[in-house]
DNA sequence: GTTCAGGCCGCCA
DNA sequence: TGGCGGCCTGAA
């Protein structure tokens, strides 16, 4: 057990803002996590954190996963006093932060969001893990499913994960993992790369286009740059910000502004 | 019953 | 280079 005391840090908001698909909530103010093959349970109250594992397991994993050494308020210090629209918004999802995820497995998610809802999105991903990925139990005796590596999905037919749910994305998923375990595209060297040269290499990938290149930039490789536009971001921009999105002003964490908008538009207007 | 989801591919002009 | 039809499926 691991207790910390955390500033622009929320569970249940980084939960349901959308962009980890592998947390949720158990009860009240308890949620569970499945990332890098590990199990979490984390309770917050107010500022109090308290992680369900060995001290050695949070400093050495959840700490970065969840990017607690960065400072988000610094980040929302920064927003135009004029903008009330971006203000709300940060303010909003204040606790909302940009996980530090696994590559491959952002990349299929977001083969398979595509066109997609959040509640199926889960779903799918949940189905591909008990199915092809590995089982295991935590420490406290929860069963959980690793998510397979692509060279457990390279072989499969294309169409074999619409047992899945996923649809016409099956081939979408299983022609990335080809590709992936084939050693056609490199993660490794993607890693290394800047911005720009890894949204390039991530296009050449089947399936994946602008927005979920933008998507695997933003949580997967931790590019803060990256400013994916979908539905929701497009309309949103066109409604409050007529003349474009002023994107110079926010470089270098572009990204975080991007998912204050993205949770605003979907959990602002009750 | 309809609409529409965190889009992308393939085809056509 | 840009526009558009088609696509699996199931929440809402």
């Amino acid at each position: 057990m691991v207790t910390k005391e955390t500033d622009n840090f929320n569970i249940e908001q980084i939960c349901i803002s959308g962009q980890c698909f592998r947390m949720e909530p158990i009860d009240g103010s308890t949620y569970s996590v499945v990332a890098g093959g590990r199990y979490v349970e984390i309770t917050q109250e107010g500022k109090s954190c308290t992680f369900r594992c060995a001290e050695e397991e949070y400093e050495s994993f959840w700490r970065h996963y969840f990017d607690l050494d960065e400072d988000y308020g610094a980040y929302i210090k920064n927003i135009d006093v004029k903008d009330d629209y971006l203000r709300s918004a940060a303010l909003l999802g204040s606790g909302i932060r940009i996980l530090r995820q696994d590559l491959w497995e952002m990349t299929a998610s977001f083969l398979i969001s595509q066109q997609n809802n959040i509640t199926r999105i889960r779903r799918c991903i949940s189905n591909i893990c008990e199915t092809y990925g590995e089982k295991r139990e935590s420490a406290s005796g929860r069963v959980y499913y690793t998510f397979p590596e692509p060279e457990a999905l390279a072989e499969l037919e294309e169409d074999a994960l619409k047992e899945c749910n996923l649809g016409y994305r099956s081939k979408y998923v299983v022609r990335t993992a080809r590709s992936i375990a084939y050693g056609d595209v490199n993660l490794d060297h993607i890693r290394s790369l800047s911005y720009p040269e890894a949204k390039a290499e991530l296009l050449k990938l089947y399936g994946v286009g602008d927005k979920v290149a933008d998507c695997i930039c933003l949580f997967g490789l931790h590019h803060l740059d990256a400013f994916p536009v979908d539905t929701h971001i497009s309309q949103a921009l066109k409604a409050h910000y007529r003349r474009g999105f002023p994107k110079r002003r926010y470089k270098g964490y572009r990204g975080v502004m991007q998912q204050y908008i993205f949770y605003y538009e979907l959990n602002g207007k009750r």
